[in-house]
DNA sequence: CAAGTTTAATTGCGTTTGCAACTGATTTCA
DNA sequence: TGAAATCAGTTGCAAACGCAATTAAACTTG
């Protein structure tokens, strides 16, 4: 962030403030958590920058380009050099889509496949990692205010 | 952010899991946070890129580049492009430190001065924004929550 | 069914970023 | 003191980004 990770509202107004806004908080926690992804996952040799497009794909193999961008809620173009990415890395490959000629099916190859099969266990412990001030009533409570406030419907595992 | 905003966590394994990834959470909504705070500034035509170093040059005005950029967590080289802007857009200006002829003073220019206050009111309206859907009481523990896991110490207005 | 519209994906190109190298000033300390 | 180390700040350059325009395919509708 810059990394546009450095960014933004890493303020307001006074001290005081700038320590209270929702939105510096945020900001200044994405851009740490992001910074230490990066860190983790240079140890098992993950471009931080196809993370999120091998666990999506991990997950639901063999979606178009559009939806993988969809997903995550990426810009096409972004999603296009991203895939290219992943297949100068050998961990995915472009198919084409059977019901529609203009889109793409996008796979895992074997490489790419093992590769997210690690990916779970570095999310995890940077989670955990990130949580560990709270207390376990706690950690439950601000994935539920962060679902409300994204508007993301809950559901799942709050350890992951 | 993808202006290494758009990266990493948005995350993990299942449908589920990734819902409720504390990372991944953390990085949707710091990334909407920026593209609305993108937004709200350029209507006062002010660069997200600017702002924090104007926030901190209106509280902190006349400090070297040194220390604003170690105040924004920004590299050297960031923060020195940073003030070629700020003076392009004629909201600061360089004078030389009377301490040491290594280093810069930055000031705000009267027009920086005047961008500065207008703020506040941009912050403010994008946190209640993106709050709104919370109760009041959940508001308050989510900045306390954020607080907590970031290490920073509490204080100030909430609405901020 | 043909013209117009929308859609998925890609790409050209100017701007921004990140790193490393550089300059000049200051400190260290043998 | 003066050679080496450190420090504040800048800059060259390759890579990455972001926008707008482009291509090719698939709807829509009169």
């Amino acid at each position: 962030m810059i990394e546009s990770r450095y960014l933004m509202a890493k303020i307001s107004a006074g001290q005081k403030q700038r320590q209270s806004s929702f939105g510096f908080l945020m900001q200044v926690i994405a851009r740490r958590i992001d910074a230490t992804m990066k860190e983790e996952l240079a140890k098992i040799d993950v471009d931080v920058k196809l993370f999120a497009n091998l666990m999506v794909l991990s997950d639901r193999d063999g979606i178009t380009q559009k939806e993988l961008g969809h997903l995550l809620e990426f810009p096409d173009y972004f999603t296009s050099r991203n895939v290219d990415a992943l297949i100068d890395a050998g961990l995915a490959e472009r198919r084409p889509d059977p019901n529609s000629r203009r889109s793409v099916l996008v796979f895992l190859t074997d490489k790419g496949r093992k590769k997210a099969t690690e990916l779970p266990r570095v999310i995890q412990k940077v989670n955990s990692q990130f949580l560990e001030p709270l207390k376990s009533s706690e950690k439950k409570a601000i994935i539920q205010l962060l679902h409300k406030v994204g508007g993301i419907p809950e559901g799942g595992d709050p350890n992951l």
